[in-house]
RNA sequence: GCCCUCGUAGUUCAAUGGAUAGAACGUGACUUUGCGGAAGUUAAAAUCGAGGUUCAAUUCCUCGCGAGGGCACCA
C-alpha cells in the first residue's frame, strides 16, 4: 500500500477512536484527501479531513484538526509521524518520522521492479483499442497521441493489477468505401491514395490483382499488404506491440456478427426506414440524432456503425469488465452514437472514450498545421527517424491529452542537456556509473538497508522515490499520464540536487556510504521503473 | 447555428476544489583541487474577461471573447 493510504488509514482509525470516546458523534465519515503539500512549507503529507468534518460536526475546523493531531499523536506515539500540525484554516500538516521513511525505502528496494506496482485492478479485464488507423494512410503525427498515450496506460494499467489487453481494430472491410476506393485504384480505375508506394505494392501484386473478382477484392488484397507495412511499423518503430490485431472483414463480416447485430436491433425495433435507408433509434438514448446504418444504395450497404455496434458487443461478449478507447479528435462526433449504443447491451459506463487533441509541428520557430486537408502530413515514421523514439514518447507523454501540442522538432532532436528526455536518462546513467565505481571499489550493493543521515537534499530525494506508488495509482484511476513524465523529470532533479550536495562514496562513516548506496539504488530503480512504463529506455551509460 | 476540447510566465507545458500556481527553453547573476558540469544554486516573469457556487476556484456553473476539432447514406 502506498504512503498517502496508509496515512489515511490512521487518520480514519483516530476519527473512529474519537467517535467511541464520545468526543466526536457517529456519523458517516465524508470523502477527505490526503495530498503533497506545497514542498518544505506544510508537512509531508497534508489532510482536509478538518475542514470537510466542519460542516457534520458544526465545530471550528481547526478545533477539530487539534483534536485528531492528539489522538494521531497519542495512538501512532512517534512510529509514522515526527510531528503533526494544525495550519492555516484547519489543515492537519503531517512530518513523516525518518525511521520510517528509511525503512519504507529498504522496502522499495527490496521490491525491486515492483516497486509501484498494485493490485488494485484486482484482475479486472480491460480491452484498450487505440490507433486503429485506417490501413489506407500513413500513421501521422496525430496518431502518435493516442499510440503512445495508449500503450503507456495499458502498461500502468497491467502494473496496478488489471488484465490488459491492446487491440488494434482493421478497418478492412470489404463493403468499406475506402476499401472500394483502394480497389479502383489497385485496377486503375480511381486515383484515391495514390502515392508512390502505393504504385509500387500495386505492382508488386500484380499477379494477385489480375485474379480480382471486383474491386473489393482487389482493395482487399491491397489493403492486406498495407495493413502488414503498418504493422511493422507500429512494432519496430513505434515499439508498440499489439495483442489482437482485430479485423473487421474476417471476425465481423465473415463470421455472420454483423447480419447477427443487425436482427437483434431489428427485433428490439430500434430499427426504421426513412428516405429508403435503415436509420438507428438513437436519439432515444442519447445521441444527439437518429443515425443511419443501412444505406439506400442499391447494394443495401452498412454504414460504418452497424459494424463498429458488432464490434463493441464482441468486445462485452469476450469477457471484458471495461473498455476503453482512444480516438482522435477528429472521431470526437462518434462518441455520443457509441455511449449510445452500449445501452443496447451492457451498461453505459463499461465505455471509456479517450480523445486526443492535433498536434502541430513547430520547428526552428516556424509552426505547421497538420491536417490530411492541407495535403502537409508529416508521418510518424519520419518523425521517429528524425527525433528518436525515446524522445518522442517522451514529448508526446508529457503533455496532457486534451490540449492541442505543439511538438518541438527542434528541442526534441537535441541531443544535450536542453532536452528533457536526456536529463532524467542523464540521471539514471550517472547513478549507474557511481554504482560502477562501487562496485569496483569492493561495496556490497545489495548489503545493507537504508538509514536518512539527516540531509535536506537527501531526504527530498527519498520522498521523491516514495511518491512513485502513489503517481501510478493516480494514473491508473484517472488516466492522467502527463505525470508520470513530469514525475521521473521530478525525480531526476532531486538526484541531481541530491548528488551535487552530497556524496555517495568517500565518506568518513562508512555506513554512510553504504546507506546511500542503498538510496540510489532505490531511486535508479525507480526511474527505470517510470521509464519503461512510458516505453523509454534507461541506459546504463550515454 | 449546434456539439466537444483548450485558453496559465516571452515560448512550450504542469498543478485529484485547498494554504506561497510548478517546471523546461529563453533572459540575468553565481558554483568546480572529490563519485559523469549532459550538473547545481539563484533572480525577474503568468491563471483571457464578467458574474455565480464554496470556509476555500487555475480547477465547478453561466455568459462573453479567442484557438482547434466535429456536425455525412466517410470511418
Amino acid at each position: 500500500m502506498n504512503i498517502k493510504n496508509e496515512i489515511k488509514i490512521h487518520i480514519l482509525d483516530a476519527v473512529k477512536n474519537l467517535q467511541n470516546e464520545g468526543v466526536f458523534s457517529h456519523f458517516e465519515i465524508p470523502e477527505f484527501e490526503v495530498e503533497r503539500p506545497l514542498e518544505g512549507a506544510f508537512g509531508d503529507y497534508s489532510a482536509n479531513i478538518a475542514l470537510k468534518l466542519s460542516k457534520v460536526l458544526n465545530l471550528n475546523p481547526r478545533d477539530i484538526a487539534g483534536k485528531l493531531k492528539d489522538e494521531i499523536s497519542r495512538s501512532d506515539n512517534g512510529k509514522i509521524f515526527s510531528k503533526a500540525d494544525v495550519a492555516g484554516p484547519g489543515f492537519l500538516n503531517l512530518y513523516l518520522s525518518d525511521d520510517f521513511v528509511s525503512g519504507k525505502i529498504s522496502e522499495a528496494k527490496k521490491e525491486g521492479e515492483n516497486f509501484g506496482s498494485s493490485d488494485i485492478g484486482k484482475g479486472k479485464k480491460i480491452l484498450i483499442e487505440f490507433i486503429s488507423a485506417n490501413p489506407t494512410g500513413d500513421l501521422h503525427l496525430g496518431h502518435g497521441r493516442g499510440a503512445f498515450f495508449g500503450d503507456a496506460l495499458a502498461n500502468v494499467l497491467s502494473f496496478s493489477g488489471f488484465l490488459v489487453t491492446k487491440e488494434f481494430y482493421v478497418n478492412d472491410s470489404k463493403k468499406s468505401t475506402q476499401i472500394l476506393e483502394l480497389g479502383k485504384t489497385a485496377l486503375g480505375k480511381g486515383e484515391s491514395y495514390k502515392t508512390e508506394k502505393l504504385l509500387e505494392k500495386i505492382k508488386m501484386l500484380e499477379g494477385e490483382l489480375s485474379e480480382a473478382k471486383d474491386e473489393a477484392d482487389a482493395g482487399s488484397v491491397l489493403a492486406r499488404e498495407l495493413l502488414r507495412d503498418m504493422q511493422g511499423l507500429v512494432k519496430n518503430k513505434l515499439k508498440i506491440d499489439f495483442d489482437s490485431w482485430f479485423s473487421e472483414q474476417k471476425e465481423l463480416y465473415e463470421t455472420g456478427k454483423v447480419d447477427e447485430i443487425y436482427d437483434f436491433l431489428k427485433k428490439k425495433g430500434l430499427i426504421f426506414e426513412k428516405e429508403g435507408a435503415e436509420w438507428l433509434k438513437l436519439s432515444e438514448y442519447g445521441d444527439s440524432e437518429d443515425r443511419v446504418i443501412v444505406r439506400s444504395d442499391e447494394k443495401k450497404s452498412p454504414t460504418y456503425l452497424l459494424p463498429d455496434i458488432a464490434y463493441h458487443k464482441n468486445k462485452i461478449e469476450r469477457g471484458f469488465d471495461k473498455l476503453i478507447n482512444i480516438w482522435g479528435a477528429d472521431h470526437q462526433g462518434h462518441v455520443k452514437s457509441m455511449q449510445a449504443v452500449m445501452n443496447f447491451f451492457c451498461e453505459k459506463n463499461k465505455l471509456e472514450v479517450f480523445i486526443t487533441q492535433m498536434v502541430a509541428l513547430k520547428d526552428e520557430g516556424e509552426r505547421f498545421k497538420l491536417s490530411k486537408r492541407t495535403g502537409k502530413i508529416v508521418t510518424m515514421e519520419w518523425l521517429v527517424d528524425e527525433v528518436g523514439i525515446d524522445s518522442a514518447r517522451f514529448f508526446y507523454l508529457l503533455k496532457s491529452i486534451d490540449t492541442q501540442m505543439e511538438f518541438d522538432l527542434a528541442l526534441a532532436k537535441e541531443q544535450s542537456e536542453k532536452n528533457p528526455i536526456f536529463y532524467v536518462q542523464y540521471a539514471h546513467a550517472r547513478i549507474a556509473s557511481i554504482l560502477r565505481k562501487a562496485e569496483e571499489e569492493g561495496y556490497d550493493l545489495d548489503g545493507a538497508g537504508y538509514e536518512l543521515s539527516g540531509k535536506e537534499e537527501e531526504r527530498k530525494l527519498a520522498l521523491e522515490i516514495l511518491k512513485f506508488p502513489e503517481v501510478i495509482e493516480n494514473i491508473a484511476e484517472l488516466a492522467n499520464m502527463q505525470t508520470l513524465p513530469h514525475y521521473t523529470l521530478e525525480l531526476a532533479r532531486k538526484f541531481h540536487s541530491f548528488y551535487a550536495s552530497c556524496r555517495v562514496l568517500g565518506n568518513e562513516n562508512k555506513n554512510i556510504d553504504i546507506s546511500r548506496i542503498a538510496l540510489i539504488k532505490s531511486a535508479k530503480q525507480t526511474l527505470k521503473n517510470a521509464l519503461s512504463l512510458i516505453g523509454v529506455s534507461a541506459p546504463e551509460k550515454m
